[in-house]
DNA sequence: GACAAGATTAGCT
DNA sequence: GCTAATCTTGTCT
């Protein structure tokens, strides 16, 4: 795995929005136990403090959110539903509570073993075409909240081996009883793993 | 302390 | 297409 390298701290510094977007078609590398599984981000979503009540860093810090405030490259995973845990990373400088959702990633290497860990589920695009979904085939859970993205431990982001060329598609959120009108989420169009929703159609 | 709500998913109709 | 499952977190008392 050598032929990925951490993305630096300046990705991660710039505006959210633009975060977002070029994380998609980047690679997720996560070692967990001594194997190590690598998936492209193919839909994303921004969460901004500062004016977005969807987001759990609106307007104020609290126990839970608190990383989100961190410095740009850190890791906020939260519990949901009683069941499920979504993966977020933290973007610009500290002080400022924005991070990008992660929604969907499309498995590279290490397959067999996300089908371990998202037991039951033989079909490649279940395995990980939900936000909830691939934090089980990664084997993220609360234990990785606060660790950073820009070295190689546990978890890291890394460019592509070669460069793809493809179509971002805008939409609205999904999921949200409140903020649902911004437009921040993203994906790549036509790719399977994205997750389906109408927006997917509205918008082409 | 107690209570309601939630950035979802799987399973059933 | 609809709904239950399930428990952490934030807010209020």
């Amino acid at each position: 795995m050598e032929k990925y390298k951490p993305l630096s701290r300046k990705f991660y510094l710039r505006d959210t929005i633009t975060v977002s977007k070029e994380l998609l078609g980047k690679i997720i590398i996560r070692k967990t136990g001594n194997k190590t599984l690598t998936a492209k981000i193919v839909e994303t979503e921004a969460y901004i403090g500062e004016h977005d009540p969807a987001s759990h860093s609106y307007m104020k810090i609290t126990e839970r959110n608190k990383i989100m405030y961190d410095i740009g490259g850190k890791i906020y995973v939260y519990f949901i539903y009683g069941k499920y845990f979504c993966f977020n990373i933290v973007s610009e400088r500290k002080g400022i509570g924005n991070a990008t959702l992660i929604r969907a990633v499309e498995p590279l290497s290490g397959i067999e073993e996300m089908k371990k860990l998202r037991s039951g589920i033989n079909s490649d695009v279940e395995l990980t075409n939900g936000p909830s979904k691939l934090c089980i085939a990664l084997d993220i859970d609360k234990s990785l909240n606060g660790e950073d993205v820009t070295n190689e431990a546990k978890i890291y982001i890394s460019k592509p081996v070669k460069k793809e060329k493809f179509e971002i598609i805008t939409s609205k959120r999904i999921g949200l009883n409140i903020g649902k009108d911004f437009q921040y989420r993203f994906f790549i169009k036509n790719n399977l793993y994205v997750t389906k929703h109408k927006f997917n159609k509205v918008i082409q």
